[in-house]
DNA sequence: ACCTGAACACCGTTCAAGT
DNA sequence: ACCTGAACACCGTTCAAGT
């Protein structure tokens, strides 16, 4: 064990710390909470220096979009899985929705640096917005699907993709984060069913005209 | 203005710092943004030892419960506003929900504090936790005179505010601290107006039948 | 080229002491 | 009863100095 320690201390000069420093900061807010995550309890983690990790990141945000960045990916490769499954272009529609909040409830601490106030601004991180763009991208995709099934309705299939984005993401932090965790008993898979199924059904009543909206 | 000073210094004495802390809170943010909220800022605003706020609030989050339920009660007081307006009980629902927008937008500082992780438990705080269900009551009742007039469909209306919420609560927070600040060069309301409009029309198309689905 | 040690300016929180 | 002063254990960040 300390032989091991010794040598990866040794492999930090050698470039590694930066996935090291990673690695760190993944664990910390897996193991303790988003709040956990410190650049000086990364650094401790990884066994050099409070002063290291500004040798491989400009600031803290830097290493938040790098683990943002990460639950990104993992997130997108959860839902690329959902959508090859079995089943008609609705149903992997609605398996890439569940994996979205199986994420999220797995994952909240994660998911809270993804979407949180850490990273204020994405272009400033191209990696960090390519990887969030590439998400939605599956979300856009599974709907343009469905829309060649004739499942879901016409419509700009990126505009539909933001509304389902919304409305997922904001059940998810009303519950995780909001006052909807004081409000109601159900955990989180019922509401986002629920949630999902009134989103798919819409709102107006069937004697409303559908067509577009007078102001 | 020294003996103004003097004078509200006194009173402090008298049992109103807690609500002086509360003002200093609420400046901050306004000026300064959520981060500027810290205890220590507030007393220092307030003319008062950063030991002080612990008689009045047993902690930050304590204070940043005040902070969250004034934003409540001027969130309620729009909207109720807005629901009193002339027009359909549709056209004011509508009404309700970009009062809701323009709040959010108006004072994101404030809002993040409302929905933000700075409060963990609503429930350890009765008095937000009613503000907080009285606001969502307001959409509950917006959406329960529209099903009385016939133009919104039949449901539990509290299912179906709780949709609501959560996709204008996610399109807001999406824009403010998301990923979509980055992906959409649209403005708040543009976005919102969107989504609301596709909310309310749903996702499913026309030949699809729109009694509850199957798993 | 990469890391350490020490420092600065902040935090939240506690507690004895003042009035 | 209410507030102050001083302290403790943290932060993020910088910078001279080491190897």
């Amino acid at each position: 064990m300390p032989a091991r320690t010794r040598a990866r201390r040794r492999t930090y000069h050698h470039g590694s710390l930066k996935s090291a420093l990673l690695e760190a900061a993944l664990a910390l807010i897996a193991a303790e909470g988003t709040d956990a995550l410190t650049l000086r309890a990364a650094a401790r983690r990884a066994g050099v220096s409070q002063a290291a990790p500004y040798r491989h990141f400009a600031d803290k945000e830097a290493l938040l979009a790098a683990v943002a960045e990460e639950g990104y990916r993992q997130l997108a490769a959860g839902m690329r899985r959902a959508a090859a499954a079995e089943g008609s272009s609705l149903e992997r529609f609605r398996g890439l929705g569940a994996e979205y909040v199986r994420f999220a409830r797995a994952h909240v601490a994660h998911y809270r640096v993804m979407f949180g106030r850490g990273v204020t601004d994405f272009g400033r991180y191209p990696s960090l917005h390519a990887a969030a763009e590439a998400t939605f991208q599956l979300l856009v995709d599974a709907i343009a699907r469905c829309q060649r099934d004739g499942l879901v309705r016409a419509g700009d299939a990126r505009a539909l993709a933001t509304t389902v984005w919304a409305t997922t993401h904001g059940v998810v932090d009303l519950w995780a984060d909001g006052p909807l965790s004081g409000m109601t008993a159900e955990p989180l898979d019922v509401l986002a069913e629920a949630v999902g199924h009134d989103m798919f059904l819409g709102l107006a009543a069937s004697s409303v005209p559908r067509g577009p909206t007078s102001t």
